[in-house]
DNA sequence: AGCGTGACGAGTA
DNA sequence: ATACTCGCCACGC
């Protein structure tokens, strides 16, 4: 957490406006739709710039007035720290989950990304 | 300028 | 399936 700040936005005009990145970012996290999530690299991937990294620091840092659980890790691994918070939302909108058959022991289900992951198909509108 | 650090990802062992 | 390595990019020190 050593390289989060906040926006120091040295020039900027509108303090109360994000960087327009992460604008584009949080736009693209409201518009997966319930029960389905997209990954780090889709997300920077789709907008054609940025990468993962990117991507995850402006949901580290913004990603409190979006729909956070629906950005997760290429793996399916829930976030570290809203594991419950997360798996209450997946629960709730049906997201896929790949629950452990074996030795569920305090085992945290992962997302099943095989079905969850969704492309963006549908949306394309805006996007040329 | 260089180095370390991440809500990452893919490849390899 | 797990563990480790390397590439990636922006940012803080």
């Amino acid at each position: 957490m050593s390289q989060e700040s906040l926006p120091s936005d040295s020039g900027s005009a509108h303090p109360d406006a994000l960087p327009e990145y992460a604008e584009r970012v949080l736009e693209v996290a409201e518009l997966i739709p319930p029960g389905r999530v997209m990954t780090y690299g889709d997300v920077a991937e789709w907008l054609g710039e940025g990468g993962p990294r990117q991507v995850g620091r402006v949901m580290a840092l913004y990603g409190g007035a979006v729909p956070w659980w629906r950005v997760v890790r290429a793996d399916g691994v829930l976030l570290p720290g809203h594991e419950l918070r997360a798996l209450g939302h997946y629960r709730a909108e049906g997201t896929p989950l790949r629950e452990a058959g074996r030795a569920t022991e305090g085992h945290v289900p992962r997302l099943d990304m095989k079905h969850a992951r969704w492309d963006g198909a549908g949306h394309t509108e805006g996007h040329t």
